[in-house]
This record gives C-alpha cells, structure tokens and sequence, in this order.
DNA sequence: TAACCGTGGAC
DNA sequence: TGTCCAAGGTT
C-alpha cells in the first residue's frame, strides 16, 4: 500500500463513514458501553429503539446500579442474549462498590467487568478514553480476512489469533476514535457479507480477495451442524382477565426472564396446571409456533386454560398474575410475548363483536 | 475447547 | 423458505 491502512481508512471515515449513530453523540463512557454491549452478535438497527428508551430510563451508572433485575431485563426484553442484560447490571454495582461511581479508564479494568472482553473494552476505551487499542469484532474480521486474504473460519483459535495479531499491526499513532468507526463502518457499508461494494472501497486495489475473485469466500463460513430439536407445551392460564407467568432459573435460557408454565408435550396439560394447584378448563388451542436459537430449534405448542379457582396463595415466588395489558411490559421472551399479544388481541376482538 | 446464549435482517 | 450471521462473552 502507497500509503498506510490507518491514514487511508481515516480519511475515508470522516468523508464516507456513519456520523449520526445515537451512541457517536456522546463521549459518556456509560452510554458508549451500552451501546458496544447491545450491539454484540446484534445488528445497529435492531438495537436504536432499545438504545434509546434504555438511556432514557437509566440515564447514568448511579441509576442502572440501583434499578432492580426485573427492570432492566424489561427494558432488554426482546433484543436477546440476556446475560447481557445482567452482567450490564451486575458491572454497574461492581462500579459503584468499588469504583465510586466512576467508570474505570484503565483498559485492564474495564475488561474485567462482567460481559466486557477484549473486543469490548478495547471500543470502550478508544471511543471513550482515545486508548489506542485494536478491537476485532465482525466487521473487522470479515474486512482483515479479505484485505490479506486470511484462510480459515475466523471462530478458529489459530485463525483468530492471526487476525488479533494484524488487528494490532493496523493501528494508528493518533485518531484511534475515528479509524475504530472506520473500520466498522467500511465492514458494515462496503465489506459486506454479501454484495461488498469494492469499487467504492478505497482498499481495493490492496485487497487478496478482490484481486483472486473470493469476496464470496472470505472469510471461510462456520462449519455447521443440524439445530436439535426440541417441543414443548406452554400453558397460558387466565383467570378474571390474568394470566399466570413464571421466572425462569437465573441462568440458562432466558434467564432471568418471566415466561409461561410449561409442560411436556406428551402430557395432560390440565393435569399438568391441577400440578400447579390449579382447577382449570382447557380452551381452543392456538396454532404452534416454531422459535429457533443460535443452537437449537424450539417447537411451542401453546395452550389456553381457563382457570376456575386461583389458589389461595396468588403470588408465590416465582409466579405472577398480571393483566394482559400489564404483562406486556414485563420482561418476555419474544415467542412469551407474541403469544399475550395475539389473546390481547383476540380478547379485544371478543368484546367489540 | 466447544457449547451455550436470542432475535431479526438479508438473501 | 431455510440458512447464515450480526459492534462477542462466558463457562
């Protein structure tokens, strides 16, 4: 290259790159974590909405430190990956113990916070601190592997090292804030997956894969394997214009979350709710949904009871009446609430005819 | 080390 | 329509 990467991208970035994202606004270290957090594994259009009402909630550390879980997985219900969500809160109070208040500037420290790795911290640090460190995320991976043609899948410890290694090799002496945009904003608007524009690219004279014709096939796909499947029966009780949610074990799927009773499919599901202390007539059954994760597929056959009695004791633990209209702000797992939206619905549709 | 952890966009 | 994967980290 006649001229060095880092000056090239950088001046490319201030002409052509993305200026207006909600998180550039600012150089509030809270707020620029947040953002890095919510777009892990998570596409900047899909987090904008979630971004913005969350800052707008919790506008500080001080406040995501004294809200409850509850909360703060409400305000994440739907975006995914809710360990997110908890390590997020989990960090704030580690913050506000040890490091009054003050989010931490030293680049090891800030990679200690829970759901903070290497990457992360290295984002937090250029954007908010001007640290110059190298971040690898997919952009920069998918835009290393094809500039220097870098075989393999990138998940590879190997292959992965070697893009860490260029990663650092790359950086500039100054203006680490602008050229860490640069590089995400050329994998995210010229590099991409699919249909990378090259003759907009200013790399393109330099680049292996452009040069052999394999944008296609750089970097190498991650080496898949069938979903698993797995069924289940989800129990929507009602009672009196309620219905009956449950939290979910603090790890694992959902954690954390509030979701439907369940049962196996081969059961009863009235035995099942009887199991729950609960008298119950089962109603029209609503069409299957199929729900797939990153690692397995979910078959959900979800079942309305009519509950005749509520048991004496109402909220154990763990479980919840609400109103439907009050259950949708509750922290849901997406399918959990596209159910309660569609007997929303169907109960609207019920008192206006 | 590899499996686990969600959801939606894009094709 | 099914498949891939996105501003990854944790266990």
């Amino acid at each position: 290259m006649d001229k060095p990467f880092a000056s090239r991208l950088i001046a490319w970035q201030r002409r052509y790159g993305r200026h207006d994202l909600p998180w550039q606004q600012s150089r509030d270290p809270y707020a620029i974590w947040l953002s890095e957090i919510m777009l892990q594994q998570t596409q900047v259009e899909t987090v904008i909405p979630y971004y913005r009402r969350f800052l707008d909630r919790l506008p500080d550390i001080a406040a995501l430190a004294a809200a409850s879980e509850d909360a703060v997985l409400a305000l994440w219900s739907g975006l995914g990956y809710y360990s997110r969500a908890r390590h997020l809160h989990r960090a704030a109070k580690i913050i506000v113990q040890d490091f009054g208040g003050v989010f931490p500037r030293e680049f090891d420290r800030i990679m200690c916070l829970p759901g903070i790795g290497r990457s992360t911290a290295a984002a937090i640090a250029a954007f908010a601190f001007g640290e110059r460190r190298a971040i690898l995320d997919g952009n920069v991976k998918r835009v290393v592997c094809r500039l220097f043609g870098v075989e393999g899948w990138p998940g590879e410890k190997a292959v992965e090292g070697r893009l860490w290694t260029l990663a650092e090799d790359l950086l500039p002496e100054r203006e680490i804030d602008v050229y860490t945009q640069g590089l995400m904003d050329l994998g995210a608007t010229l590099c991409r997956r699919s249909r990378p524009d090259c003759a907009a690219c200013p790399f393109s004279d330099d680049c292996v894969a452009k040069r052999e014709g394999r944008q296609g096939e750089l970097p190498a796909a991650r080496p898949r394997r069938a979903l698993p499947e797995r069924h289940t029966a989800m129990l929507l009780c009602l009672h009196a214009g309620e219905i009956l949610l449950e939290k979910r074990p603090p790890s694992g799927i959902w954690g954390g979350l509030w979701s439907l009773p369940e049962c196996p499919v081969e059961a009863d599901p009235a035995a099942c709710a009887h199991s729950l202390g609960l008298q119950v007539r089962p109603l029209s059954p609503l069409p299957r949904l199929t729900h797939t994760f990153s690692h397995f597929r979910l078959h959900i056959r979800p079942q309305p009871l009519q509950v005749a009695r509520r048991p004496a004791r109402m909220n154990e633990p763990g479980r919840l009446w609400l109103p439907l209209a009050e259950a949708r702000e509750a922290a849901l797992p997406t399918p959990v609430r596209k159910l309660i939206e569609q007997l929303e619905t169907a109960g609207d549709a019920s008192q206006t005819s």
